[in-house]
DNA sequence: CCACTTACGCTACCGTCAGTAGCGTAAGTG
DNA sequence: CACTTACGCTACTGACGGTAGCGTAAGTGG
């Protein structure tokens, strides 16, 4: 036990600031490469450079290290648009580009399709990748919370089913038809 | 090798046939209680009074027994309704209802999970399990397969979604949400 | 210069589960 | 009475998520 928790300044043997990112982009290039199941913590591991344990030191699970890497990868979304309308649109078409990015649509299906087995790892996703993502769109788009939930699952159910099935991120042409299909009703 | 494939009325040892509607039953049942990934082969053998050796005689995979288990919870979608609108509606809130079932949610779920992961479970669930719906609907409907595709793709990635996240069906009033939505566009 | 702390590497291990091998057997067939 | 076919049973493999335990490099404070 540390005689004080204020001489947080004791920096023997600190972790390596620059490790998290190391192994964020080793994850993504895993999954990228490997699918999400091929992504093992082993295989995560050695292409971070780290051995395994090092991982479960950081994060308690696989699912855990995912949605970690996601949180960074995607980071905070952007509200360009003058009316209710453009801001919505604008960020449909945000996530699915974010979703196009190698690895990270493959990671955000493979994650979701974890979670289906496993309810730590739902509380985990739910918390920190999507609540604030339904705060700031709560806040901007003055809605309520029941709608903002209905039309994230209608957004992110679609594009990641659809990630899940054919291993490809959505076509633009559907992305906009999507949109379009949102607004109608959210506008 | 059989002298003769003609000769198939030899009936020596031949499957019984009731036994898949115990399967399917123990199953469903296994599923519910157990949850998808708790509903391990073995316990479903077990449930079925049944050797595990035996699922794999009949099934190449558990997703593939899924799959059948759900083809058979399912059956035909009924089309009732005068206009386009109301097949729509009525089409999607059947879906709704099935995914209702004791276990036929989570088993959708479960089989749709795995299939991120597993690119021949893939094509058995699109071309066993979609592709029926698919083609009535385009049958019916009248629309490109582009469009019926994406029509599919929102109502069951929506459904399949919050299935899969929340471990409940989908509230009839959020179902009823989606179905104005869908049909704000495809009516 | 010497304890002390902390993070990391390494090796070996566990439990679970999908899927397989091989052998014996009941039952109907010709 | 041979023959076929489907099923039960036991034992096994291989992969993977996650853990235990021990050694060590590096920076800290006296």
């Amino acid at each position: 036990m540390p005689t004080s928790s204020v001489a947080a300044s004791s920096a023997a043997g600190r972790p390596r600031s620059d490790l998290n990112a190391t192994v964020f982009a080793a994850t993504l290039r895993s999954v990228h490469e490997l699918g999400y199941a091929g992504a093992t913590m082993d295989r995560i591991a050695v292409a971070a450079g780290v051995a395994k344990t090092t991982l479960y030191r950081r994060w308690p699970s696989k699912g855990a290290l995912i949605v970690d890497c996601l949180i960074d990868a995607f980071g905070r979304m952007p509200f360009d648009g003058a009316d209710r309308g453009e801001v919505l649109s604008s960020g449909i078409h945000w996530l699915a580009a974010k979703i196009g990015e190698p690895g990270v649509g493959a990671a955000l299906a493979g994650v979701f399709s974890d979670a289906v087995n496993d309810p730590a790892l739902r509380e985990i996703l739910s918390t920190r990748l999507q609540e604030p993502y339904r705060l700031a769109l709560q806040d901007e788009l003055g809605e309520p919370p029941h709608r903002i939930r209905l039309l994230m699952d209608v957004v992110t159910g679609t594009l990641i089913h659809r990630m899940g099935m054919t291993g490809e991120p959505m076509a633009d042409a559907d992305v906009a038809a999507l949109a379009e299909m949102v607004l109608r009703t959210f506008r």
